[in-house]
DNA sequence: AGCTCATGTGAACGGCTTTTACATGAGCCG
DNA sequence: CGGCTCATGTAAAAGCCGTTCACATGAGCT
């Protein structure tokens, strides 16, 4: 029979030989299911089958792991809004709206990295990098918001694409946290998290002089003069 | 001289005769200073001047401790917000900034409390009186949008209430955690975390056709037409 | 005066974080 | 190939925390 060689996953000898990287991993599993107050530095060492000291070859603390696990969210998260805004196409205010479904789709599929990132409690700017990390994330925001301030109608005044970065940030960082993940701190809406912040975001579109009624090419005709937040069924 | 009924705070025989007060108290105190992750049951014990084990005749564990926080904080955020709302006077929209603005300074004038109520982890609906609290406390929210939903222009279709007040949340939570709070998870801002939010919620309400350019009274005429985020300076 | 029960204590268990001294063996150098 | 070295892992221990249980105390009622 297999023997010595075989017992849980990768038989391994003294050093596992990959330990980071099966800490991180641990630590996002373990955080998805218990979310990062619950998570223990000693269950990722189990997890890996190591030594409760062992972790500490790699991380300085326990909060170094979580942070160095909000710092790949960040990137993660970096890459996933680049994705969404594709450069503006088709369009500067549909791809704007992708951004923000982006946002929620993250907080949702990533509950983990989410929570480290944001509601681990541990302050931004303790680690540089992770400031860093953070602020590359949310230049995307900021220059989708820099291409979206260029098309202000003319005759209007153009409004501060830093201000309408903010503004897209706190207001899908609000309907994430509020209302975006699946079970966890669930108040019953009468929307789906998508729906109200597209509306929210449309509403708010309109409110800078955008036209958000409809998409140029969509059959869009045969609807009643109806807001951005669509028709009572 | 004062001997023995004057050591600290109130002396105390066996039985502390307000503990379950005091262990509040104490946890506020260590919540606004260490977050509610780094808040500990036996910390607020030893604070209240009682055993570890004291706590339980009052709580269930610590969870309970923190959930009466988070309860407490339902209650004077609901008051606060009715206080700010005052009913609509002197005007709907005025009123409905000044919601906005208590909404912030609760989150930065009471960390601890807030913290509970938002980011400690618990899920709203473990327990019912809580949920119902906090209920009560977006009931104003509501009540509020559904004032400012019946004045919406004529001929333009009215907004549901319900997800204005949603919309009108989601910002002011979203501004509050990611900018509100004094030192914790600072980030650097063009402008007060106020400021932001004020121009936030005037630019959603024009967008639902709302006038909000200026109060009717006010003097206004000799404004240049500028956005809702003011001139810059 | 005496009883009772809510409230507080002390001790103990298990678990977690972190440190320290020691063990192992992978990679390199001659 | 033999041996050195240092990154990596282990065991043990200290200190803290949450939680429980048997027991002590005394406030308030009868």
């Amino acid at each position: 029979m297999s023997w010595r060689k075989d017992q849980g996953r990768a038989e391994r000898g003294y050093h596992h030989g990959n330990l980071k990287e099966a800490l991180l991993q641990a630590a996002l599993d373990l955080i998805s299911k218990k979310g990062p107050a619950g998570f223990t530095f000693a269950d990722a060492a189990r997890m890996a089958g190591v030594s409760p000291a062992a972790p500490y070859r790699h991380f300085r603390d326990r909060d170094e792991l979580i942070a160095s696990i909000a710092q790949r969210g960040f990137e993660q998260f970096e890459s996933l809004l680049t994705q969404a805004w594709d450069d503006g196409r088709p369009d500067t205010v549909s791809a704007f709206e992708r951004v923000g479904k982006a946002y929620l789709a993250f907080a949702r599929e990533e509950p983990a990295f989410y929570s480290a990132m944001f509601e681990s409690g541990l302050p931004v700017d303790s680690n540089p990098t992770l400031m860093a990390a953070s602020e590359r994330a949310f230049a995307i925001i900021r220059a989708a918001a820099e291409r979206l301030a260029a098309l202000a109608p003319p005759g209007t005044p153009r409004p501060p694409a830093m201000m309408m970065a903010l503004h897209i940030w706190s207001m899908s960082h609000g309907v994430a946290s509020l209302f975006g993940r699946g079970d966890a701190a669930r108040r019953k809406l009468p929307m789906s998290p998508e729906d109200l912040l597209e509306a929210e975001v449309l509403i708010y579109l309109r409110g800078l002089g955008f036209l958000t009624d409809r998409k140029p090419g969509a059959a869009a005709a045969d609807e009643k003069p109806a807001g951005p937040w669509g028709k009572p069924k």
